[in-house]
DNA sequence: TAGTGGTCTAGACCACTTG
DNA sequence: AAGTGGTCTAGACCACTAA
């Protein structure tokens, strides 16, 4: 017996037409069957490769729009992107382990801690909390050719989640939390400073002799705008590296 | 007599309903009319109150979901974000001048050079380009309390931006593109990384015996996605922040 | 169950590009 | 003039939330 589109998907996380589409289009120009330069067949064309509407058809291209694969022109068409330089989307919201698996370097997670603790004074603050708010703190250090280039300090908040076997810890929080747990991600506020090294980093990771280290920190907040994480990563200079697309929003006002 | 919505925005950027409608929203959402933590009106009551269609209700709600001011939950509504923390966008693309201005910090522009060169090797082979292209070779210093934190050395193609006075440098390169030369700035691709300084860097900046620099990186295209400039940004350590709003794009596939 | 947002449709008109 | 993308509509059905 064949099933329903909905059976079939039950439990799966986009099942949308426009969805779909897009992901189509994006393996077609990652294939390379589109090609970098050339168009995308139009709209109208689209709408009855698919069999959708044409409005349909337009969420999808919104998508490829959004994440760089496309450019739309007017009168003109849908002009493939140069996407091959920049192959793996650093932006928007990623983990560690994911940006591991799409770039297959060779590297070691180590669990340093993991333990429920009140929340620190210093975290409580950024993020509005009460200063009784308890949290798992999870430390890891990731290990790239036998060296810590990178320190993660987690703060989940016990009340959103309960529990986090230090098997998950070594792995993905972010698998763990979407796939075991169920819970869905929603946004974060990142920021990147550089600040001088402190004296845990110099404990835990392999500097040489460096003063300074980059910082990127973020509030994680689900689907429901429930706040779950407060994130700290450090990153030794050399092994520093973020990659963006930017769309201009329009001429700014002056 | 009264002028037609065609006649009056002659030569303006954006006319659509469902942008007047999102600039509408933004601005009742950092008036605080709408406060942090409310819901937004239901769509079907903004539809009235706009008397538009539902579609283009949630277009304008698209983009405010996309800049961070909202959060929309099936079945529930449209949860207004707190914008306030993070008032200023550095992410995006904004251009030095603008993010002054948005910001009003006391700063100083200085031209150090604006001249037509042939394109130096190391980027024509970046932006994969003739080693023959012609540009004009900007860089400007940017002052902060009588320090030199910020270099910028800009490259733009002289087949698409014939002139360049040396006034336009002083002020803003965007503005003088977008608003005196009338072309549009459509995307670009940033990286961002931490080098060690360069003898250059010493000679212009003032640097307090730091070893390394924040630089970032940017190819920069029309919308008709042609190219037409190329910056490099480099910022004191101490004077480097960055701030992004992410989004989850789903959970990626393992 | 009523109200919310999520998806989709079929059609219309407009603005822009190219021949 | 023909074809492209940009905007907008009115209506439909679905999935989710809350009472």
């Amino acid at each position: 017996m064949v099933k329903s589109d909905k059976e079939r998907n039950k439990g799966m996380d986009k099942v949308s037409k426009f969805h779909e589409i897009f992901l189509e289009i994006e393996s077609a120009i990652l294939n390379q069957t589109y090609k970098s330069g050339e168009l995308l067949p139009s709209e109208n064309e689209l709408t009855k490769q698919y069999n959708v509407s044409r409005e349909t058809i337009r969420k999808a291209l919104t998508l490829l729009l959004e994440n760089g694969y496309i450019q739309k022109k007017q009168g003109k068409g849908s002009i493939v992107l140069d996407v091959k330089r920049f192959n793996f989307p650093i932006s928007g919201l990623t983990s560690y382990k994911e940006l591991q698996d799409s770039q297959n370097i060779g590297s070691q997670t180590i669990l340093i801690e993991n333990k429920i603790t009140l929340i620190p004074k210093h975290i409580a603050e950024f993020l509005k909390v009460s200063e009784t708010t308890k949290v798992h703190t999870v430390i890891r250090a990731r290990k790239l050719n036998d060296e810590v280039v990178i320190l993660d300090k987690d703060y989940l908040l016990t009340s959103v989640i309960e529990e986090i076997p230090d098997e998950e810890a070594e792995n993905s929080l972010y698998y763990y939390i979407e796939h075991k747990l169920g819970l869905k991600i929603g946004y974060a506020r990142k920021e990147f400073t550089v600040e001088p090294v402190t004296e845990e980093d110099r404990r835990l990771m392999s500097l040489h002799g460096d003063h300074h280290i980059v910082v990127t920190r973020s509030d994680v907040h689900l689907e429901d705008t429930r706040l779950f994480q407060y994130t700290e990563s450090r990153h030794r200079l050399d092994k520093f590296r973020f990659v963006d697309f930017a769309r201009r929003r329009g001429p700014q006002t002056y």
